[in-house]
DNA sequence: TTTTTTAATGAACGAACATTCATTTATATT
DNA sequence: AATATAAATGAATGTTCGTTCATTAAAAAA
């Protein structure tokens, strides 16, 4: 018996991120991801059934890891304003400090495969999210309303602001940086909107 | 002489937006858009220069009705509330009665391709929006705040509403409905935050 | 040490890819 | 009606795609 190299597997991860985010989608094949790895392209299929298989594993990979920096410090029964504010600042900074990632997230996001990933990902988190958002509202921290108002209203401005920011530094000129001062005012913002 | 058949260059545009929106850019191949458009491969080539010149021909094309759509009954000259309110009704309603070009816009936006587009486009709107921000802020029917901030406040969460509506079209269970109440709803927080 | 099991591979598969080209078709101009 | 011009095409180009397979390498179990 042979046990399975973990770090391959991992190598092969990694450039699916890196591809993806570089090239997208379409620059995304086989070939060219079993060379970045450093393994033979047979050698992907031992780890996952597919590409689109492939895909799918590393997006649940990417998300959980991102709802785990998402709830660093966070305790559900924080006041809402409070506990509002370290899921955002813990999102935004793992957003900024792994714009691959996002961009990976997001670009599966909006492809059609994100059907298939949302139908086996994340009810568990989303379930802890909108315990915490009835709480708020039942306690009169948070104005009423519905959950997908809530989210859109609170994390959605976040999301842009890193994207302007991932932009700005690729493109030289009137380059956005998104410092901790303006994520600051921004969420300051999210919280009037918000709150009663 | 013959002439070119505008028809048929519509139909390729339209499908390609359809094909990208159901099936993405990796799905999107040149043969079977030919057959969806009823034309032969080869004719895509009199009308376009290359698969990548197509992507970003369409992409403008329909950037530009959208913004055309956003400014329909909008003056710059308006109070500030008023302004953003038309621009963010016409610009919701524009997306929810567009999915199909609304998905093919933002998986442009999320792949490689964006910067390409970027850089050819939209300045002209931006600027004027620029202006009807700067311009409240100076009246102070509008808090200071840099553009990026203001624009990730006031259109991301509308978005991201559409998007959560876009998806609850297709996946039965838990659907979210968009209403204009909903819209309302949205709009007037939005507001709240972003004036003094 | 030998056997057994599975990881790992490079080469090969047919299919599908973007693009081109020789030819035909349509139509504006003469 | 004849000519000229460019649109339109189906077939063909060579390439690259996702995936498989016969074979080899490694290491756990015997």
């Amino acid at each position: 018996m042979r046990n399975r190299d973990d770090q391959k597997e991992q190598a092969i991860r990694e450039k699916v991120i890196e591809l993806t985010a570089q090239e997208g989608f379409d620059g995304l094949s086989m070939h060219k991801l079993a060379r970045a790895a450093g393994v033979s392209p047979a050698t992907i299929y031992i780890y996952f059934k597919d590409r689109e298989d492939m895909l799918l594993q590393v997006f649940t990979e990417v998300s959980d890891q991102m709802y785990k920096a998402t709830i660093e410090s966070f305790d559900p029964d924080m006041p809402f304003a409070e506990g509002l504010r370290v899921q955002w600042i813990n999102r935004a900074h793992y957003f900024i400090n792994h714009p691959m990632e996002m961009q990976f997230l997001e670009q599966m996001r909006h492809s059609p495969l994100n059907e298939k990933a949302m139908a086996q990902n994340a009810s568990m988190f989303k379930e802890s999210m909108q315990k915490f958002v009835h709480q708020a509202i039942d306690r009169k921290e948070l104005i009423q309303l519905p959950f997908e108002v809530y989210w859109s209203i609170a994390f959605a401005p976040m999301y842009q602001l890193v994207k302007y920011h991932a932009q700005g530094n690729s493109s030289a000129s009137e380059r956005f940086e998104l410092t901790e001062n303006i994520l600051e005012q921004a969420l300051r913002l999210v919280i009037k909107a918000l709150t009663p």
